[in-house]
DNA sequence: CGAAGTCTTGACAAGACTCAAACTGGGTGG
DNA sequence: CCACCCAGTTTGAGTCTTGTCAAGACTTCG
């Protein structure tokens, strides 16, 4: 169950209370680069922010078919996005952390997904219907909102073909690397890197379409061949051009070679 | 090759020459419910659509990591959008058959997917900066266009789904079902239905990432137990309430029945 | 006619899943 | 404090699905 935290923690935010005065002031999630060309729009698109919504790990934000009336900045914490089935079997589509704009799918329309917090997770909602208002009257945030919906299809075609194409290894290094990759930045990863995955073996099966105790085997595989490191919610690691290589999906100019 | 057809066929359509009268004339595509509030505007949309170009089979319209320069209007015969793997592997995320939109990234991004003509293709050329200059001034080209953003990314996240947690029979007989629904629509579906598939089993392969050889096994499967045939580009389907089943993807509310 | 691509089938190998069991660490209640 | 339980992790043995290799039939096209 979702708390509603007005401004509980937002003091830390200057004090605004009422609204999620973070994603607008900090130009985070969908309002990134969002310029003030028009003060009224701007101050309606601050104003169409709701309360936060506080989760714990575990929590649904939203089930598939439900009517879509929000969309979410993500503030904090992670959030896995999902297909369910009838017959029980899940598909996590992508995990999302802080700055993701997640929900979006016509007004009106059941969802085609659902999302769930995996840790603690601080959601700032905006009403669908406002956020198209606003879309119309903020040229910079329509571009916003085009640009990430943009993005959200490449991602999906890119994990797409790593789980038609890609061995359970494959699949689970490209996995990791995207992870590692966001937390650490490329450059930093090149060199090596410690970062934090709270996923359990579970949550990564369900994301690669393997079982958890595939997952488990590989893992072994990755740590005893020295590529990666998972335990306790820490990843680390140790060959980075080894882990390029699993992961190589070929974004770019391919077969010409 | 693609070869320019101003309107070497467009007598068909009133004797347009050098435009593409055909989406725009008939509301196809992009084009679609695109209303006329803006006259002036609504003409540079007519006039951004370019010279068809005509594809043979396996013609490339666009390569992965190509500049995105335009975006496609589908008028006529089937595309596959695919990614390519470095080392020759290819995913093939979709089928397009007419009126689909293609070819969308940001402009002057490396495409990170590409297009290949699998029929005899004819496509409407869009500029790419024409057209974000249109969705600014016509909200209702602007409205469309996102609309067909987000029903690829819906179909993505479908796809995925399929791929990471179905068989191969159900992989193949939700792609089969898919293409049936689109060609004859559900209701005629639901009643037996014989569709043109002009794919070969090496391209279902792709699309659903199995290999070809298995494609065939399980094709021979569904022929023999009498739910779907396919022959000489031309699909049966015998038995739609068990391809159904085996498309059951879950697409509303699931799990708490 | 030969060449190339597709479809089909069989035999075998490898990858991934299932079932079963043991181990871990953190919580809970007696 | 300890016994217990739980979810997660780890490992082994066996099975099933899918991929690999090889070969033949068929069609189309030059």
């Amino acid at each position: 169950m979702p708390r509603e935290r007005s401004g509980s923690r937002g003091d830390r935010f200057g004090g605004f209370r009422g609204r999620c005065a973070d994603c607008v002031l900090r130009r985070r999630g969908l309002c990134r680069g969002v310029d003030e060309e028009d003060a009224e729009a701007s101050s309606a698109l601050e104003a169409a922010h709701a309360a936060w919504r506080v989760y714990d790990p575990g929590d649904v934000i939203y089930a598939q078919g439900d009517i879509s009336t929000h969309a979410f900045n993500l503030i904090s914490g992670w959030v896995a996005v999902h297909r369910d089935m009838p017959d029980g079997r899940r598909q996590i589509t992508r995990f999302l952390q802080a700055g993701a704009l997640f929900g979006i799918e016509p007004a009106g329309e059941p969802l085609g997904h659902a999302a769930t917090a995996v840790t603690g997770a601080v959601v700032c909602p905006i009403p669908t219907l406002k956020l198209d208002d606003l879309r119309r009257r903020l040229p910079s945030l329509n571009e916003r909102f085009i640009e990430l919906l943009e993005q959200d299809y490449r991602h999906a075609l890119e994990t797409l073909t790593t789980l038609g194409q890609g061995t359970a290894k494959e699949r689970i290094g490209s996995l990791l690397r995207e992870l590692a990759v966001r937390a650490a930045g490329a450059e930093m990863l090149a060199a090596g890197a410690v970062v934090r995955v709270p996923l359990t073996q579970r949550l990564l099966a369900e994301a690669t379409g393997l079982t958890a105790i595939h997952v488990n085997r590989v893992l072994r595989q990755l740590r005893e061949e020295l590529v990666v490191e998972l335990r306790d919610g820490t990843l680390a690691v140790n060959d980075p051009r080894r882990l390029d290589a699993l992961a190589d999906r070929g974004g770019g100019r391919v077969g010409l070679a």
